[in-house]
DNA sequence: TTTTTAGTTTTTATTTTGAAGAACCAAAAA
DNA sequence: TTTTTGGTTCTTCAAAATAAAAACTAAAAA
C-alpha cells in the first residue's frame, strides 16, 4: 500500500491541527491517515508501514485514540487482524464538547467575580460583561445543536 | 502585597485552564493573576513577587501575553514602571476566534473530501455530513456574534 | 506441541520545554 | 559621571514527552 504525494501532504497538515488539540504527532497523523487513506479500514501493520513508525508508537497511538473515542476497530471473520477506522461523527461531538467547554471557564470566571474586592467596580462590571457574553453563547449554542438535530431528522 | 488563600486557589485553577489552551504554566498564572488580584494593574515586580517566579520567567510571560493581545500595560506620569492589566475583552475575542477556528479545520476536511477516491461512497457521504455540520455552525455562529452586538448597542 | 502472528509492555535514547540564574543594557536619578 | 532602576537576553539545567528497539505474551495455525 502506498500514499499519493497529496495524501501525505494532507496528513501532515491535519496532523498539525490534531497536535494543537492535544494529540502527540503520531496520534495526530494516525487519525488523519484514517480520513485520507483510500482504504477507510486499516490494520495495525498498514498504519505502521504507511506512516513509517515503530510498533510501540503505533500501539500506543491506537490505544489512546480508542480511549478518547476517536477511532474504533472491527474484525472480519476468518481474519485475526483488527481493522481500525475513524469514528467520523467524533468530529461533531468534539466540536460540541469544545463549544460547551466554555461553560467550565465561565464558571471559574463567575467564581472569580464573586470573590473580587468591591473596590474595583469598573473592572468587575467588565468581567460581568464577559460572563454575560459567555452565558449568552452557551444558551444559543445549545439551541443550535437542537436545530441541527431537527434538520437532520 | 499578598494574596488570599482563595485567590491562590483560583489562580491555580484558571492557570490550568489557560495551560490547556496552549500557554506555559507561568503565562497561564500571570494572566489569571490579573483577573484575580485586588489590584487590577500590577507592575513587573508585583507579579514576580506574588507568583514567586524569576525575572526571566516574568519577562518572557509578559512579552508573550502582550504579543498575543491578552494583556497590555499603561504608564503613570512620574513613574518609570509599567502597569500591566488584562485586556478583558480578549476573552470574548478568544472565544470567537476559537469558534471560528473551526473553519480552518473544515477547509482541510473539504480538501480531503475533494481528493478522496470515489470508491468509498458511504464514507465520503459521512465526511460530507461532518463538513455540512461545521458549515452550518460557522454560519449560525457568525449570526450569533451579530446578535450579541445588537443586544449590546 | 511448536511456530507464527498480532500486538503489548518495558527499557532506553532523543528531543523539547520550561524556567532559573546571571550577565547585560538603556534610561533616569543622583 | 556614576549609580540605580526596570527590565531583557543568554546560558544552563532538570524534567517531561516522544518514540525507537527489544523483549515479551496470548491466541491461532501448523
Amino acid at each position: 500500500m502506498e500514499l499519493r504525494e497529496k495524501q501525505k501532504e494532507l496528513i501532515e497538515k491535519l496532523g498539525v491541527v490534531n497536535e494543537k488539540s492535544g494529540m502527540t504527532p503520531v496520534e495526530g497523523r494516525v487519525l488523519a491517515l484514517l480520513l485520507i487513506s483510500d482504504e477507510t479500514e486499516l490494520t495495525f501493520d498498514d498504519i505502521r508501514e504507511l506512516l513509517d513508525i515503530s510498533k510501540s508508537a503505533t500501539s500506543n497511538a491506537l490505544n489512546i485514540l480508542q480511549k478518547t473515542q476517536k477511532i474504533e476497530y472491527i474484525t472480519k471473520s476468518g481474519d485475526r487482524k483488527r481493522y481500525f477506522r475513524s469514528k467520523l461523527y467524533s468530529w461533531q461531538k468534539d466540536t460540541e464538547a469544545q463549544l460547551l467547554g466554555m461553560s467550565y471557564v465561565n464558571n471559574i470566571l463567575k467564581e472569580i467575580l464573586s470573590i473580587r474586592t468591591p473596590k474595583t467596580q469598573k473592572f468587575n462590571l467588565e468581567l460581568k460583561e464577559v460572563i454575560d457574553y459567555m452565558d449568552f453563547m452557551q444558551n444559543e449554542l445549545s439551541q443550535l445543536f437542537k436545530k441541527w438535530q431537527d434538520i437532520k431528522s
